[in-house]
DNA sequence: TGTACATCAGTGAACGCGCGTTCACTGATGTAC
DNA sequence: TGTACATCAGTGAACGCGCGTTCACTGATGTAC
């Protein structure tokens, strides 16, 4: 064969993370198979001998980067940092300005909302992974009350992000970051207290 | 004159209407003008009489959408059912699955974030004066708490109705909604308490 | 050892389509004289 | 009262462009005999 054996996985490998990265910076919509393919060192016919479709790419583009977010959670309670230390990076002035490189639910989560069923549920599956996730890294409460606080501190993130993203001040911007960060610190720190 | 006094005007609050809806259910880039056009009984080439581009019309609609929440927000307290009324509405499965009428930051703010500076000065000045709205009508806690508590609130919101919307599972999707609800309300109710 | 063929990652032109925007034109009305 | 012109909201074709997808082809390699 004219490629070394693992070539084109090499390829699509490469395709998928420069994708990943352009998806989450100017949303899918955005992104074109013939641009993606240039920055692969490719032309735009190559594509289809790694991917059925844009919309299968997208699939697997979701998929990788919301298991790089559950691997950003490990690392950083394996390091010590534990969940604070993940929601410190999350709502960090670095986070908001580099979204190619982080969450893929506070750059796509309403785009998702839009596509086809297949993209939702792989979305969905992963996220359900995140929030599990969340869960066994909390410590107050019990497992309803975590999984609960879980949901919370998801939301709060991805919400806090999105906004401070789209905020063309840079001092309301930060104010909202630095506030994300208190509130679900405390959310953390102390069980909900149910009333339902 | 052919046209009654008033008629440009009306057309033109008629193409925006439409527009705000399409926008939020979509998205800005999934809208084409000549499809907006149509619907408002129109041909593509009228556009250009009423909004100088489409991105001037995303700012109006934007705009437009954001004084649509606060008035939401105004019509809950005035009714008596308080900020409490607005977060119970906020976090519906009617709200979650009818973005079209709903608000605009949840369905737009990713998208916004990429949109050019004007817009997001728009973005930017109506948020900020949803957030001290939210912020009058909070009880608890100090002026600085009550601000620090209309951010958590309204990017909690955001956040979970976004979640929501994307995932796939009706039973999660409720529970999400559900979460939120039960956390925005202890988020009223409890002064912070500031570590800060 | 030499020749014919199979394999296969990638090429690049072409497809039909919809985009935002421009612009010469239409036609019903109001105004001027 | 009748005629010529100005106004102006809207028409619809055209512009250049980029989109996702298809497909006949290339060319370097491995395999068979």
């Amino acid at each position: 064969m004219r490629y070394d054996k693992g070539h084109k996985e090499a390829t699509r490998r490469r395709i998928l993370e420069i994708a990943t990265r352009q998806f989450r910076e100017g949303g899918v919509a955005a992104v074109g198979l013939a641009g993606l393919m240039t920055d692969a060192g490719l032309t735009n016919g190559a594509f289809y001998g790694h991917f059925g479709s844009k919309e299968a790419l997208v699939r697997e583009a979701i998929e990788a980067a919301l298991e790089d977010s559950q691997r950003k959670i490990e690392a950083s309670v394996a390091s010590g940092a534990g969940l604070s230390g993940f929601v410190r990076d999350y709502l960090s002035p670095r986070h908001r300005d580099s979204p190619g490189k982080g969450c893929v639910a506070a750059a796509l989560a309403a785009e998702v909302a839009r596509h086809p069923a297949g993209t939702r549920t792989v979305f969905t599956t992963k996220v359900a992974e995140v929030l599990s996730l969340i869960g066994q890294h909390l410590t107050a409460g019990s497992p309803e009350e975590r999984r609960s606080t879980a949901m919370s501190v998801y939301t709060l993130l991805v919400g806090t992000l999105q906004i401070a993203r789209a905020v063309n001040d840079r001092l309301l911007s930060d104010e909202i970051l630095a506030n994300g960060v208190a509130t679900v610190l405390r959310l953390i720190a102390t069980a909900p207290n149910h009333a339902v």
